[in-house]
RNA sequence: GCGGGCGUGGUGGAACGGUAGACACAUGGCACUUAAAAUGCCUGGGCCGGAUGGCCGUGCGGGUUCGAAUCCCGCCGCCCGCACCA
């Protein structure tokens, strides 16, 4: 069955073979053995888009690296595979192409697993599943319900991205410079009740948990620290005068109370209460208001836009001089979502309330100078971190030297002694609105009764499957015009009732998947046991971009899950260890057309900087992400039939750190392909010597082995990929220039196969089977380091004069450390820099390095 | 705009605060060959030098330290995220 008679590397032959053999083994179905520990690795799964590409296969590649490694490590493994396959790239194929999203998607999964298989990942396949499967999707309406009942989900009005022209709701990335995508219609934002889930709710708790979470980036827990955005402030009220009935106080809420009376004008957001109270009787406001709702509903364009306001003349009294009147503006940059819609305006230190109050020429008074400078703010504000001491000049207590901390401490308590608000945390995460007024999404499984109000479906009625009769021909949600699919009954009193057809955010469906992946078949969401035995994820994988959304939305859902019995107390925070990695890119390649438009090309369509095809010259762009726009994609199925998979394996994990950015360049493929040819080359060599008898170099190279095992491992633990291949490539060239016997260099290929395996599972197999390995090296077990092999006798100490290195010297490992100064002090240079004096001091590290101060 | 990260030879990168450039790729040289490809060996940051060696060098400018790619401060550039892309 082995390529054991090939005279050379043929991967498109062997690779294959070794799948069957894997399969016929069963070697990747994961099994809950009790006897055992478990490893349940994971890598983000991937969005069927039509073709795998060069991210999946590090992805991918890193995680099954994991994966058997783990399982030669003796866990009982876990490591899954199956779609996010709901979301709008398919209605968009279906309203440019025909068809329907359903075959799309499932044609996409289709391809790109028959794409992926060749790969030879250690995937237990048999527990695949798409998120579009009503099985999974029937699974989740069961818990929405749940959730629902568990007061976790409620509706809300909240804002969408209207396009008026062809009457959709937008997504962000649909609206192009506040225009709608393919109408070119300027963009309104529109008011919808929608469902949203508690989120906010766990703020405290999302937050404290972070602490625990080890082996998850710092950068990571830090970007979701900052996102759910934990502030300590005051709230209180502006009397106001002037205003409307029933508006007769402001509620502001601000962090900087120390800045309370350096405050220059109240601001509040175009959706306040009270700026919709006026948009409705001043026909002005309401211009103004119906101009900040032009402006797209994210954050980004909020912050980018030029900060604009209307002064609606009414005032408020300033709380601690009732002489003391400010203006109150509705203005653009100021959310309904944050605090309470409503700040007061502190501009000498805030830069975007300065830049506000110069637009408008408002004053803008110091509250503090730095210790050294008091020089007035004129146009940058003055914003030192509140843990540096500063010199109040309008503070709460005169003239006083205080951190920025202490300062707001103390006004908080002033302003909470003089009756003038409370003490607030505030959150900036927001609850997370989950409806999407689309098709290819889970159904919310409610319906609408005329007598009953919203009512939740039966769960003997699920799944809500959606319907196959649509069509994509109208713009818009085909559910709202489907003719029968929204008609129905209520579950409550009998009646009509009109479905729900909003659908859910794609994120829901991220949210669980990990622990459907514990039991994919149950007819409940989760298998409790299963669940048991196999949560958490001992290892995620997948990029950085997902850092905040998707696994704060996991976090959350795991202890929404908790809460309604879907999962044990344990798995509150699903994933024990989170890899994020880097890109793969490649260059551009563009040209322009006649009309001077940019056209790109693929990189096979390029060589030397010239067109194949024209040998028109081409400009380079450097390294970006690979996309289909930009056509600087390489595709995985070519590398495999020209290479096979080994090498695009052993490439992707090669030479980048696996967290940073990987440029694809063909010549180091090729030279990926060279190497592991060599390897295979250097293997059948070694399987044709005689064993022979023990010679002086033997002992060399199974230290050097042991070396290699233990350098490996090590890296291989730590998520150094790339510095696993570099002790592969050193103890492969220490192996080919071995003079040790035939034995013991059919010992260290073996070994070196076990260490390769994981990268190049097919390769190592041949190489396993040619030096008479026992079974597949797929299910060996890993070679362990002998520590007595590890240990040197001497250590080569660099001498430093000054800090610059100068010489060197041999010393045995334990050489006590008198006797290393004094050899030291006794070296050439060391002598030569001397001249006779004494050294001013002298630096022994043990075991690394001696530095002479002279 | 806000939050997070990254920056080391021609290239990808290595380096518990301790010999900067491990391991590769490209280049150059040599061997093998009628020739080419393939393969093997040598070279491989810059400058000076025949060599031993010396000086400079980790985006830029400062600082801490016996010693800084690594820690601190200030810049510059690039990348990721910003709640309806997945």
């Amino acid at each position: 069955m082995a390529s054991t008679g090939a005279d050379r590397y043929q991967p498109q032959a062997s690779e294959p073979r070794w799948q069957a053999a894997w399969s016929a083994a069963d070697v990747f179905t994961a099994r809950a053995d009790p006897d055992r520990p478990k490893y349940y690795v994971l890598e983000m799964f991937p969005y069927p888009s039509g073709r795998i590409h060069m991210g999946h296969v590090r992805n991918y590649t890193m995680g099954d690296v994991v994966a058997r490694y783990k399982s030669a490590s003796g866990f009982s493994v876990l490591h899954p595979m199956g779609w996010d396959a709901f979301g709008m790239p398919a209605e968009n194929a279906a309203m440019e192409q025909g068809g329907h999203p359903k075959d799309w998607t499932y044609g996409n999964i289709e391809v790109m697993r028959g794409q992926m298989k060749p790969l030879g990942l250690s995937i237990d396949w048999s527990r695949e599943f798409a998120t579009c499967d009503p099985e999974y999707y029937g699974q989740q309406q069961a818990m929405f319900l749940d959730f629902l009942e568990a007061g976790l989900v409620y509706r809300k009005n909240a804002v969408v991205n209207w396009d008026p022209v062809d009457m959709t709701v937008l997504a962000n990335e649909q609206v192009i410079e506040g225009r709608g995508w393919r109408s070119g219609a300027e963009v309104e934002r529109r008011e919808l009740t929608q469902w949203f889930f508690r989120i906010s709710d766990y703020s405290a708790e999302l937050l404290q948990a972070l602490d625990g979470l080890e082996h998850w980036p710092d950068k990571v827990r830090l970007m979701q620290k900052n996102w759910i955005g934990q502030s300590r402030g005051l709230q209180f009220a502006f009397a106001t005068h002037g205003a409307p009935d029933g508006f007769d106080r402001i509620e502001v809420y601000t962090t900087r109370p120390d800045t309370l009376l350096g405050a220059s004008f109240v601001a509040i957001s175009p959706d306040h209460p009270l700026a919709r109270h006026l948009e409705r009787h001043d026909p002005q406001v309401g211009a103004f208001v119906a101009e900040c709702r032009k402006l797209a509903t994210t954050e980004e364009a909020l912050e980018k836009a030029e900060k604009r306001g209307h002064d609606t003349g009414i005032t408020v009294l300033h709380p601690f001089d009732n002489d003391w009147e400010l203006p109150v503006y509705i203005a653009n940059f100021i959310l309904m979502d944050y605090g309470t819609g409503a700040i007061f305006g502190c501009p000498a230190h805030d830069q975007r309330d300065l830049d506000f109050a110069r637009a408008y020429g408002l004053p803008h008074p110091d509250v503090f100078h730095a210790l050294e400078d008091d020089t007035p703010v004129t146009d940058t504000a003055f914003v030192p971190p509140k843990t540096e001491p500063v010199r109040y000049i309008r503070g709460f207590a005169g003239e006083e030297v205080q951190t920025g901390n202490e300062a707001i401490d103390a006004a908080i308590a002033f302003c909470e002694s003089q009756g003038v608000g409370h003490a607030v945390t505030n959150y900036r995460l927001r609850d997370w609105g989950l409806s999407r007024q689309r098709y290819w999404g889970c159904p919310i499984p409610v319906v609408h009764c005329e007598r009953c109000g919203v009512v939740p479906e039966k769960k003997e009625n699920l799944p809500i499957v959606l319907p196959d009769d649509v069509s994509f021909d109208a713009p818009g949600n085909p559910l709202d015009r489907h003719p029968t699919w929204r008609n129905c009954t209520c579950p409550r009193c009998g009646g009509a009732a009109l479905r729900e057809t909003d659908t859910m955010d794609t994120f829901v469906d991220s949210s669980w998947y990990f622990a459907r992946f514990t039991a994919p078949r149950a007819p409940t969401p989760t298998d409790l046991p299963e669940a048991d035995y196999w949560m958490n994820v001992d290892q995620y994988i997948g990029g950085i971009e997902h850092a905040i959304l998707h696994l704060l939305y996991s976090r959350f859902f795991a202890r929404a899950m908790v809460k309604t019995g879907h999962l044990p107390e344990k798995c509150k925070e699903p994933f024990a260890a989170l890899f994020t990695q880097g890109m793969v890119t490649h260059e551009i390649y563009k040209s322009t057309d006649a009309r001077g438009r940019p056209v790109y090309h693929l990189p096979e369509e390029v060589a030397d900087g010239r067109l194949i095809a024209t040998g028109a010259p081409v400009e380079v762009i450097g390294s970006q992400k690979m996309s289909k726009s930009k056509k600087n994609v390489v595709d995985p199925v070519n590398i495999i039939s020209a290479f096979g998979a080994d090498t695009a394996r052993w490439f992707v994990m090669s030479d980048s750190p696996p967290e940073r950015d990987v440029e694809w360049t063909s010549a180091g493929a090729e030279a990926a392909f060279k190497h592991l040819g060599r390897v295979w080359s250097l293997g059948r060599r070694i399987a044709d010597m005689p064993d022979g008898a023990t010679t002086e170099a033997d002992r060399d190279l199974m230290r050097a082995m042991h070396r290699a095992i233990a350098d490996v491992t090590r890296a291989i633990d730590g998520f150094a990929f790339n510095k696993a291949i570099a002790e592969l490539y050193a103890f492969t060239n220490t192996l080919s220039r071995s003079n040790a016997s035939g034995a013991a260099q059919k010992t260290a290929m073996r070994t070196l196969a076990q260490l390769m395996a994981p990268m190049v599972p097919h390769l190592a197999e041949d190489l396993w089977a040619m030096l008479g390995g026992a079974g597949l090296v797929a299910q060996a077990a890993w070679p362990q380091a002998d520590p007595a092999m590890l240990v040197a006798d001497t250590v080569v100490l660099p001498i430093q004069i000054n800090g610059k290195r100068r010489s060197q010297i041999e010393v045995a490992v334990d050489l006590p450390r008198e006797e290393v100064e004094k050899r030291a002090l006794a070296d050439d240079a060391v002598l030569k820099a001397l001249a006779g004096g004494a050294p001013k001091k002298l630096i022994v590290v043990p075991g690394r390095i001696v530095n002479v101060v002279v």
